[in-house]
DNA sequence: AATGAATGAGTCTTCATTCAT
DNA sequence: AATGAATGAAGACTCATTCAT
């Protein structure tokens, strides 16, 4: 909050050259504001007020309230081109941390929130989210089949662990945040590895 | 105009022997609905339709919308009073499958999604959520130490343990549900058990 | 249900060269409405019908129905500048009845009848009320010492004549209304000089 | 406010010889309640609360809400039978003094306020208070015509005293609510007299 | 592209009133 | 007489959406 620049100036206003452009302000308005009170109590209004732009705008750019979601969701959770797994054989806690660190979400934390908590109720956004958790999975399954060329016999074993360890990737912030305890990817990684190991 | 409100009313039919009772109807109804479109989704009038009373009825037993949701939390979480954890010395993997089919949650499934959908918005739903998860991860640490007492030397990684474990535990519907990924906590179990072990 | 409210909406009509303008319609039909039934008696949707707009567009321009009320007592019963006090030396009821037709109220009788009908239940309108009150107080003290130098002394029973006189010029209408004794202001004038005279 | 016993008991218990009545213990509340908030803003069921009576029983002695209003007006704010009026000639501010003293209404200040609030909109409330100020004036003509014979003559500036101080005897108490302006009987009978004398 | 007034369906909530017990 | 669950009409307020300018 108070991070989005406010705009109180009319119409053709020239554009500076900082100014990120309409689009973007009220895409960053909703992303805000969907993260904090979700996408049902955010009322388009509120939107256009953060974002700094009159109410009628919003729907110049977003026909309908649920686009502002999907474009969100479309535009700023990509999944990216994977990179490669730098793994160290032996190393599968390694591995996994490093994999956490490289959460091939661009996602801020705010997006993440609202992946989870819009996936209920808006089959896109479930989804968005369903392709990111097999991707992560499939990156922890690869991630450890490297490292632990060994243990590749017990796939039903690795398995668990990647889906484990895709969970807790996902799921930390939302845990923190909704039962007041943390929890460490990194340890995880490191108990999954000892599991395995 | 100006003048005084006339209304009519009638009184209630006579109690069946097999009617749980209207308020009872009322937040059967709730937890349904809530679980299945959320809370915010779910008009009041839906409640009552699915109940089977009418509108006005829901208001006298609960006067804000909210006190469905706090009743519903309230009387259908409890953690139940800790019954014996039965640990066999050497076998974790039992002692956590052990323990997630008995989960402190009187709460059906439904109000499983409930408690993590809400969580976000209502404090009361945070809190309860909360303690739930404190309340499995001090049985599964202390399962855990029941089955190997010989691993309480590494404190950290138990706690590691029981925080993962209880997260899958209260997360795996939401889970499944959300990413459609299957997550089976008896593997995770004896997954956990190993890396312990 | 759970899914997306879909909803209509229109445009206005163009705006006439007569129209005065929608808030102050509403406004109008609000002062009419309140001094007929009382706030409490009257449906924001009355007011809506009465000034030919949309139920939506009373709050619109009116947050709260209260909000109807007080931008009324704000904007309808302005104290105004003080005109001068045209008081002629031993012409005491000559003065206070000039006073009364130039009562520093730009309020309507609706407006009056609203001040007091409502100033019980509102402390906005009972605070403005109490201030006109005190203006016409204070009015008709100075028309009665321009008037009547050699009463100055007895500044008690001036006092006195001075608040008696506001009253009945406030309460005129509503005294009227309610008990159906007409109360004539100008002989009340009379009565009050000869007393002081 | 807490001056009404609360009855927790269920029904047949006996009648304690103290115990007001059902009945009375309703009136009660409903004056209290309805002189705070006015009648609108009372709801039937916060009447029988502070009665301590059940929200049915309001109905059974009293069929319809605007009935309790009625029976309050017609029961408690009696004019009493013309007491002799004590006039000594040439007393003209004594006279009016004990007028004020000896109000011909059994009304507490309570019953006065919901006569004014209500007398708007409530047809017989209105009725009842235009009597009592018709029989107030009446005493008041009387006792100035007793007090003093000489000024017989004058019949119309007696009327115009009569009315002005029934005014100030019937309002003084919602002018000093309404505008924090206090208004002292006595005083004004002074002037009046003076003004006659 | 920009603006905000206009629209009306839908939601929560209140409350007088009835009636079986 | 006593009780409180039951009923539903009405009212305040919200908000996505449209459109003239």
């Amino acid at each position: 909050m108070g991070s989005l620049r406010q705009r109180s100036g009319r119409a053709g206003r020239p554009r500076d050259a900082s100014d990120p452009g309409t689009r973007t302000r009220i895409l960053d308005a909703a992303e805000e504001l969907f993260a904090g009170g979700g996408y049902e109590a955010t009322p388009t209004a509120e939107i256009a007020r953060l974002a700094g732009v009159p109410k009628g705008l919003v729907f110049h750019y977003f026909p309908k309230k649920i686009d502002v979601l999907v474009a969100l969701v479309d535009e700023r959770t990509l999944v990216e081109e994977a990179p490669e797994v730098e793994a160290v054989p032996g190393d599968a806690a390694g591995a996994l941390s490093r994999l956490a660190r490289r959460l091939p979400l661009s996602a801020s934390p705010a997006m993440r929130r609202i992946l989870f908590r819009e996936a209920d109720t808006h089959g896109s956004v479930r989804d968005r989210l369903g392709r990111l958790n097999g991707e992560i999975i499939r990156r922890a399954r690869f991630a450890l089949e490297l490292a632990l060329p060994t243990a590749r016999g017990d796939a039903a074993r690795l398995e668990v662990a990647a889906v484990t360890f895709a969970a807790v990737l996902l799921y930390q912030e939302s845990l923190c945040q909704l039962t007041g305890h943390h929890i460490d990817p990194d340890a995880v990684a490191e108990l999954i590895a000892h599991a395995l190991g």
